[in-house]
DNA sequence: TCCTTAGGTGTACAGCATACGCCTATGATG
DNA sequence: CATCATAGGCGTATGCTGTACACCTAAGGA
């Protein structure tokens, strides 16, 4: 076959995330990735149907950097939280992508794989059946939005201060319980929330 | 003072909502705000700063929608359920700006009031100080993924039959989930979901 | 009645995604 | 080695978008 593709989808995706952790998702466009390339803006379209299909190319690449792997021994609510905390180390580190995640979270086999090893551990800890369905729903509810909580303004930034400056009148437990927020690192409030969530998934009737 | 103003912000922010559970998201724009208004499109400009405050307008006006005052009485995990149900009605009602609460969510004086509420049902429950901190966020985190997740793809919808349709060799544990998560609503598994994280923050040490 | 001021508008511009048609490099074939 | 079919790559054009700017005008106070 005549003229071979000079692109791979991963140089492409990797093009665009780095537009991306440069200039922000607003300045994702398909001219600056072309740009990034050095190619002409259409010849994208020789790779990829739309700007839709880019965006679920580097979701994709940012799931295949999580290690799908589920951690071999250990107590099935560590190895959970082991597995959350990889897919939180690998959006955090592109923080602005994760609004991406939402639109094209379904297409990626990196986040089925991820699915696949929590599943597994939520079955030998004795979670099966429609209680796994809702389980592994509810976390990665909670990871989802734990991270766009974090990335969107940290328990100890701005928007907390905003709230402890409230009148203590009208917000008495929110300007309480600021207080106590800004001394919560990142870290802290995500293992927290999980430990939280993996508890109640633990005291669930009929489990371990 | 001349030529007082022809529009409160709830029009604005009505006819832009208006717009949005018409054409969707995308569908919105200035342009098909001003129309829906009879206005040209630059006079919105004299309501609000650029799109970006628009948008957070419209936000505003669906949090408004969120009845604040907390239950009277029943079980603390019970009276936080409720609010959340509440808070998942209004945004699952207009589920195309679910994505606008991210970049919006600070802002609103509803999101105050409502946290305001559960932060004081969690501390008659006696959970208070820095891990009531984490059990607000973690309940938020929860209730923004989860809303998004059932938005995007409820748990009986394609995404799960194509889960279900996967090589039963490769991911076991996720076709053999994906085949029970079909029989599961939208509410049991938003209330399923819920009640674990609820379990986990009354089973910590030292609460109820 | 007039003036001041803010509301409303039309035009213009830069940037966006992308449909279309063209040129060209290249592997396979004669 | 010459040719050709084909897919990669590109330039242009179109219809969107948000919004800066200059302008007109309606209306309350003097």
């Amino acid at each position: 076959m005549p003229r071979p593709r000079s692109l791979s989808t991963e140089k492409l995706a990797g093009a665009a995330l780095a537009v991306i952790d440069r200039d922000g998702l607003a300045g994702l466009s398909m001219r600056a990735v072309a740009k990034e390339l050095g190619m002409s803006t259409m010849a994208l379209y020789r790779y990829v149907r739309d700007r839709e299909e880019l965006e679920g190319l580097v979701v994709d690449l940012v799931y295949a950097e999580v290690d799908p792997a589920p951690p071999p021994d250990g107590p099935w609510d560590e190895r959970i939280m082991i597995m959350a905390l990889r897919m939180r180390d690998a959006f955090g580190a592109h923080a602005a992508i994760v609004p991406l995640t939402l639109t094209h979270r379904h297409a990626s086999t990196g986040s089925l794989y991820w699915g696949e090893a929590v599943a597994g551990i939520l079955a030998e800890a004795g979670v099966t059946g429609p209680r796994a369905a809702i389980a592994l729903r509810a976390l990665i509810a909670y990871i989802i939005g734990a991270i766009q909580l974090e990335h969107l303004g940290p328990l100890a930034g701005e928007g907390t201060a905003a709230i402890a400056a409230l009148p203590a009148g009208e917000f008495p437990h929110m300007v309480e319980t600021a207080r106590h927020a800004r001394r919560i690192g990142p870290d802290e409030e995500f293992r927290g929330g999980l430990a939280a969530v993996l508890r109640g998934l633990g005291a669930a009737p009929g489990s371990p």
